[in-house]
DNA sequence: AATGCAAATGCGAATGATTTGCAAAAAGAA
DNA sequence: TTCTTTTTGCAAATCATTCGCATTTGCATT
């Protein structure tokens, strides 16, 4: 249960090793990405993009969004089953609270969480490729 | 892990109770939902209707879905991104696991995980009004 | 620095899932 | 049966996302 703001991997040398062109649009939309906290979906990305240069298109960041999503750089959520929103996949694996009142997202990490699953998986007769947890909540009254 | 095919709740009563009428597209999608072992999305169940009735229109059938998920009788879901897909709510709770390579969606049940994300939840202060665990896996070679 | 070409962009139109407005039909109370 | 309200079917609207295509750009090569 804990957070890491590392260093930022580099995903331009990244970009470039599989042999993708490292353009303006995927530059600032990177930036934006490896820059901030929160889990922005598509058209937060495009406002804040535009403020920097205000000729790149939404459909730039939903094909950027997906190249990264290919290439690994990015995770999508889809958070109560709204639009897509996305974060940079560097740092370690977490999964996501809710807050159903304020719709802030609480991001924590449990090592026997993740065992279990495994576990209930291979019991199944099945391997995990990846999982999706979501803890929808509300602030608990009771003394903690 | 589980499965649950105990006896079917009325949901007609239920609903009448609510002060909601029931309709004969209602009561065939209702039919519909609480004879079926699968998570069928919203045209499935379109199709499985107009074969009772053909005069059923996909707004309604988008309609009742609403309607029913409000009245908590059933679950939306949506895996891997997809369209929603329901399944009545009755029965024990139980997570879902997905083959990603044949589509199938496997249920289990386990103790343990949901304890544990109470505990989680509750060290970060929150009750949990709902969630999601979706594992997404591959049969696994390795002998069991 | 100029050239060439494939890859990427911006635009707007297309898509797919879901919702909505509205007149007509059906439910249920009286 | 009549009356009032809810629900329906249909078509058009919305929302998130994708796609086609002419134009621009990245970048490897002269
Ligand atoms: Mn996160
Ligand atoms: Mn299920
Ligand atoms: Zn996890
Ligand atoms: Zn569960």
């Amino acid at each position: 249960m804990k957070h890491a703001l590392n260093q930022k991997p580099d995903y331009e040398k990244e970009l470039r090793k599989a042999g993708v062109r490292i353009t303006r649009p995927r530059r600032i939309i990177l930036d934006i990405l490896t820059s901030t906290e929160d889990h922005p979906d598509a058209m937060k990305i495009f406002h804040r993009a535009i403020e920097i240069d205000d000729s790149i298109s939404l459909s730039t960041v939903y094909r950027t969004m997906n190249l990264l999503e290919e290439m690994g750089a990015i995770h999508r959520h889809a958070f109560n089953g709204g639009p897509s929103r996305f974060e940079q996949a560097h740092g370690e694996h977490h999964d996501h609270l809710i807050d159903v009142d304020t719709g802030d997202v609480i991001e924590f990490q449990s090592d026997k969480i993740e065992k279990l699953q495994e576990e209930i998986a291979r019991a199944l007769g099945y391997d995990i490729i990846h999982h999706r947890l979501e803890l929808y909540g509300r602030k608990s009254k009771r003394p903690e």
